[in-house]
RNA sequence: GCGGGUGUAGUUCAAUGGUAGAACAUCAGCUUCCCAAGCUGAAUACGAGGGUUCGAUUCCCUUCACCCGCUCCA
């Protein structure tokens, strides 16, 4: 049975999670990799920087790509100009006002509320709720009738207001019914919930000072987007790629590393002519869930999810999500380990001209929001930051495709997908429950263990040797303590693909046995060609 | 942030207002030629702070963390 607890006590226990300051109690939203997850969450890494970038072949269109393109990294900073913060449209939208309800408990994002107001004979009050559109006059005409205690047959003796509109457009809540609440009154003044988290430049800083730790590493790609442009003679249609740590104060970090405060991030941020960006969109969508098929995760427990319109980001023209059916979640229901967005020319033109409008009504070109003054809210670089393409002579401000992957979330679903109980006979014959993590052999944490077979008749020194020569290519890992049995169940835990035992033959014959994690399986190798052969294998995933 | 539950060894669990046990895991030694074997020995725990008490792991309060449900997830 896969269960999450069982998942997380591994995790603990041999070291791939553990909770972040445990010692003094520990911090919600926090989690520190142990000496296996460390490398597991490198080397899923790794392979997404092989994969993405160096390994990819610019000169050759592959099946399903519109054309070539070209990839390209880089490795920005966490703490930036406070001005990327404000164009990029963060700081407005992560400063949320929350209201907390006195007598449901309940909270509620400020400028979300919505509702009508109401009037009765001589009384006038304010009827909010948290109902779909649709369905939203219909719910405030049925609590306003509870609440002035009236009969269906009387429903035209209430007024209702023709408007819908939210919280913040009132000037008190005084005469609000809350969305779950039966008097009123009832509801806090909004108080400000920063997600970013804030931080001062300079060991004198005030208030113009104040920055914030990066909530996601793609800005620091769109800042840098003409650097690159200038120093690298990559062409669009190409991409950038970044890895680096982000931080968001979540208000409720919750199921192990899935939504933690401080998490890695892996993101493409894809530059391409706005013709073709959709086409790239659908290059990039398909693309990514292939790769984490190709790693070892069920198709099965994968699913793409395409937002609906009205759930789209103001800059999206479209985004799906990669999602993977955590045991954490009930049945039936997926969590994101990528979002793929479309984001139009929203960033670029944001770090151009000043943040965009995001109520800017969709379908028209976005416009410079505007501040009270009539200036833009957040004026932009003022940099030219638009791409001329030397063949055609057109110049465009390019659109943008984003890959953006979870790190954590993704080793999180590697260790979810990897660990299974099977059965397989001990010493006796009898068979016993096995606890296997079988991992792709390129995301586990050591390769192969060598072991003696026995610790005596010189077998421990031919087994060092191989381990010397194993060890200049891969992690390896040596144990000569205790049954050989007991050392192969020890590495099935950690997910390590291939056990070497060194036995008798092995000193008069010069090979070795190979034990597959996965089937148990034993295969005879000649020591020269170790190196090779697992070098094979590993690469064969 | 709200409601409910849980915090005892590395892990999974006991017991107790007065010396905290087990299993597995770990370490050392012996044994061992292929899947958690056996024998001997060892180390290791009451989340934190405060209160009540002669004495608190146990009762009370606070706090922190984890789990479940709600909320949130740009």
């Amino acid at each position: 049975m896969k269960s999450m607890e069982k998942i997380v006590s591994l995790c603990k226990r041999r070291g791939f999670l553990f909770q972040s300051s445990e010692i003094y109690g520990g911090v919600q939203g926090f989690w520190d990799y142990g000496p296996l997850g460390v490398e597991l969450k490198r080397n899923l890494k790794d392979a997404w920087w092989s994969d993405m970038l160096t390994s990819h072949n610019e000169l050759v269109t592959s099946a399903n790509t519109p054309s070539t393109y070209e990839m390209v990294g880089l490795d920005s900073t966490i703490i930036m100009h406070p001005q990327v913060w404000k164009c990029s449209g963060h700081y407005d939208l992560f400063h949320d006002h929350m209201i907390d309800c006195r007598e449901s408990k309940r909270r509620y994002r400020f400028d979300q509320v919505r509702g009508r107001w109401v009037e009765y004979r001589d009384k006038k009050i304010f009827v909010a709720t948290m109902a779909e559109a649709a369905e939203e006059a219909d719910d405030v005409r049925r609590r306003a009738m509870k609440f002035f205690k009236l009969r269906n047959k009387d429903a035209d003796k209430i007024t209702l207001g023709t408007e819908s509109i939210t919280l913040d457009r009132l000037d008190s809540t005084t005469d609000v019914l809350g969305p779950d609440a039966k008097n009123l009154d009832t509801l806090t003044e909004p108080r400000e919930f920063n997600l970013m988290f804030k931080t001062t430049l300079g060991a004198l800083g005030g208030e113009d000072d104040v920055t914030f730790l990066r909530p996601e590493t793609a800005q620091g790609i769109f800042v840098n987007f003409k650097n690159v442009l200038d120093s690298s003679r990559v062409r669009v249609p190409f991409g950038i790629g970044q890895v680096g740590k982000s931080f968001r104060n979540e208000i409720t970090p919750r199921n192990f590393t899935f939504r933690s405060r401080e998490f890695e991030q892996m993101e493409i941020e894809f530059f391409c002519h706005p013709d073709q960006s959709q086409d790239w969109y659908r290059f990039w969508r398909d693309r990514r869930l292939a790769w984490y098929t190709s790693l070892g995760l069920s198709s099965d427990s994968l699913i793409m999810r395409e937002h609906h319109t009205e759930e789209l980001a103001h800059y999206s023209i479209g985004t799906a999500d990669i999602e993977y059916a955590f045991p954490f979640l009930p049945e039936g229901e997926y969590g994101e380990l990528e979002g793929i967005a479309h984001r139009g020319d929203f960033d670029l033109r944001s770090h151009m001209e000043g943040k965009l409008d995001p109520k800017t009504p969709k379908g028209q070109r976005m416009e410079v929001e505007l501040g009270e003054d009539g200036k833009p809210k957040h004026r932009g670089s003022g940099k030219d930051l638009s791409y001329r393409d030397e063949l055609t002579g057109e110049r465009y401000i390019p659109h943008v495709i984003e890959p953006s992957a979870g790190a954590d979330r993704g080793a999180l679903a590697f260790l979810c997908e990897a660990y299974s109980e099977d059965e397989a006979p001990d010493e006796k014959g009898n068979m016993q429950t096995r606890t296997v993590m079988k991992l792709n052999p390129r995301l586990a944490p050591i390769k192969a263990a060598v072991f003696p077979l026995v610790k005596k008749d010189g077998m421990p020194e031919v087994a060092k040797d191989i381990y010397g020569e194993l060890k200049k290519h891969m992690n390896v890992f040596y144990d000569e303590k205790g049954a050989v049995g007991r050392r192969y169940r020890r590495q099935d835990e950690a997910g390590t693909p291939y056990c070497i035992t060194i036995d008798t033959e092995s000193l008069n014959e010069k090979t070795v046995t190979i034990r597959d994690r996965d089937s148990l399986q034993q295969s005879r190798v000649r020591i020269d060609d170790l190196v090779a052969e697992i070098t094979e294998r590993i690469e064969s995933h």
